[in-house]
Order: C-alpha cells, then sequence, then structure tokens
DNA sequence: GCATTATGGATATTTTTTATCTTTAATTAA
DNA sequence: TTAATTAAAGATAAAAAATATCCATAATGC
C-alpha cells in the first residue's frame, strides 16, 4: 500500500518540496540529471525523505531516473505536459477530499439502500467543488510555474544558480 | 487551541454529520428545537461525539443551542444565509490546505528574506484553487440543499421524517 | 569487478483525527 | 427554591495518518 492509495485533498509539505524539485529539474538542459544529493541540497531538504517524493513521481512516470554513476533525475516529459495536479496527484493521491458514510441509510428514519439511486447532494456538492479545485491546477503547467518563481529572483541569484547547476548535473556523454 | 484552529481542506467526517444535521434542523418549524440525543439518534452516530460538531456549529453562529427542559437546537439564522461552506469551516477550519514552509529560502542557492516579496508561484496557485473550492461551496446553501436530499426520498419516508419531529423535537410554548 | 546511485521495504516518531467521559453551567417547570 | 433537564467545556484516550529515517538490494557505467 503505497502513501497515495491513502490520501486526500490535504496537501502534504511533500508536494511543495516535489514541485520544487521539477521547477529545477525543468531548467536541466536535456541531457543533464540530478542525482538526489545535489537535489536535497538545492531544495534544503533531507534527502532521505526527499527520496520517497522522487520515487512517487518516477512511478507517475513525471521524472525518470537512472541508477549508477552519472545517474540522476531528469524529467520524463515536457515541462507543458505537467501541471500542478500532476505533481499533486503523484505526490498525495487522487482521493476525494469527502468521505461519504452515507449516514443517509443510517439512523432511526434511515433510508433503504436501494431508495438512495443518486448521490447525496452533499456529497455531490464536494465532488463538484473538488472539480473546480482540480481543473484551476490543472490548468498550471510547469513552464508557467517556472517563469512565476523565476521573477522574484534577482540577474545575480538566476547566474548563481545556473553555475550550480553546471557544477552538480550530471551530464551525459 | 480549538480543533479548527489546525484543520484545512481534508474533510472530515464531521462535516458530513453536521451538514446532515443543518440539513434536519432546516425542516423544524420556527417554534421547535431539537435535543443532541434526538438529532444523534435521527443521524445514526454516536452523540457525545456529534456534541463536538455541535458545539462548533454554535460557536460559529450557525445554530441556537438552548440548555434546560425542552432545549436543544435549532437554526440561528435563516437557512438561505447558511452556505456549505460556512459549515465546512465552522466544523473543519478555514486554514488553506496548502502549507508553503518558503522553500525558495533554504537550500544551497536559496533566496535571501528581502529577495522575495511576492508570494511563491506555486503557493499563489494552490490558493487560487482552494479560491475557487470555497466559492463553489460557498454557492450552495442550505435549501438548496435540502431540497437535494429530499429529491430521493420517498413520500412514504416524508412522512415517516415528519411524523418523527412532531414525536422528538421540542416545541416552546 | 567496483564504485555509484536509485528502489523498496521496514520501521520509528510525531501529529492529527476520532471518540468518550466527566464536571460545570444554564434553563425551565413544579 | 428545588429538582430535572440539557448544552458547554475540558480532559483524556485510542486510532489513524503524516512525517522522517534507515538498510538491504538492484541497476548502471567505467
Ligand atoms: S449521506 Fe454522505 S453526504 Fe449525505
Ligand atoms: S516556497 Fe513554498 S511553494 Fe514555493
Amino acid at each position: 500500500m503505497t502513501r497515495a492509495d491513502f490520501s486526500d485533498m490535504k496537501i502534504g509539505k511533500g508536494v511543495e518540496w516535489a514541485a520544487h524539485s521539477c521547477a529545477l529539474l525543468a531548467l536541466l538542459p536535456a541531457n543533464a540529471a540530478l542525482a538526489l544529493e545535489a537535489l536535497a541540497d538545492f531544495i534544503g531538504v533531507p534527502s532521505p525523505y526527499l527520496a520517497k517524493q522522487m520515487q512517487l513521481l518516477s512511478k507517475a512516470g513525471i521524472v525518470k531516473a537512472k541508477r549508477g554513476v552519472a545517474g540522476g533525475y531528469k524529467l520524463a516529459r515536457l515541462p507543458e505536459t505537467i501541471s500542478l495536479w500532476d505533481i499533486t496527484g503523484a505526490i498525495d493521491g487522487t482521493t476525494p477530499s469527502f468521505r461519504c458514510t452515507e449516514i443517509r441509510q443510517k439512523g432511526s428514519c434511515g433510508a433503504s439502500s436501494d431508495e438512495v439511486l443518486t448521490a447525496c447532494k452533499i456529497a455531490a456538492s464536494f465532488k463538484h467543488a473538488e472539480d473546480k479545485f482540480r481543473q484551476e491546477l490543472n490548468n498550471v503547467k510547469l513552464p508557467e510555474l517556472v517563469a512565476g518563481i523565476a521573477q522574484d529572483v534577482s540577474d545575480q541569484r538566476k547566474s548563481r544558480i545556473k553555475t550550480w547547476i553546471e557544477q552538480n548535473a550530471a551530464f551525459s556523454t
């Protein structure tokens, strides 16, 4: 049972890490990969735990992992095809946040099971609201994210990041 | 520290109970109230725990509690002014689901705190999505909820419910 | 073969949620 | 005024989930 089987719309902090990791990987040249240690160093989080998030991203087909010398992570597909919802879903799962326990059928005036044909209006309303939530996140693709994050970064820091990448990325020959 | 101070967009099962409780209270005549025990019996949940939800609804000004003989709960305001978001917020709190820990400022290429003027694009995107979620729930008022739930209830059961209310509600003289 | 790097599983810790109980305060009716 | 009734508040306990780490294993390139 992976963690994703359980989660719901509550957003774990792993999502923040994963999203920033993807944003960084999007800056890499096509022939480069970043090892877990380098990634954790850049993001500033403990690597053993970040490893879990990266594994989930890998299983979801968002990043591609390569083992061995000069291995590491890179994006598995074009940044334009990766949305914030994809990342959220990979880390936290896609289980709906509202859990209807069918209390309509309980209690002294509970309905019989053959009477409840449609979803309860309450549950349906939450489902609808969650759809909006999901759609909104699905509209935010990686390039937009990268651009938004870059807005706040000074030219000086941008070049520092560029240098860091050159020094820490593993380039395939 | 109340529970509401901590919660986020993850929806606890208490919300389902509270929403159905409000839907029931909306059926009451203006001069009637329902005691906790009766409410718990109708909904089919343990009363000690439901008490907590009712207290939260009371504190939020959604229901009005009256102690003593012939006391109980009734709606504190017009059903038209009570939304599903009001109920959700009262029970689960309104803390945003996404927690930005400002990892921009961490790690080997972290930005200095005076450099991050605006909210991180990632955090901003989640905030935007959550706003949509909230708006959607805020558009669902109690009358719509009651009507939606009633759709699935047979005439026979409707009259059973009506009888139950007459027998279990406390009417002020 | 050897060094390197991700994977998967197991496990530990902490936090949050869920559930219950007990004491206190308020209200009304007799 | 007294007794019965009912909600409020707080303490606490049990269960579940999130968070964090470690280790043995498998894959990869030299
Ligand atoms: S029965 Fe589950 S929300 Fe109404
Ligand atoms: S720093 Fe928190 S989401 Fe980017």
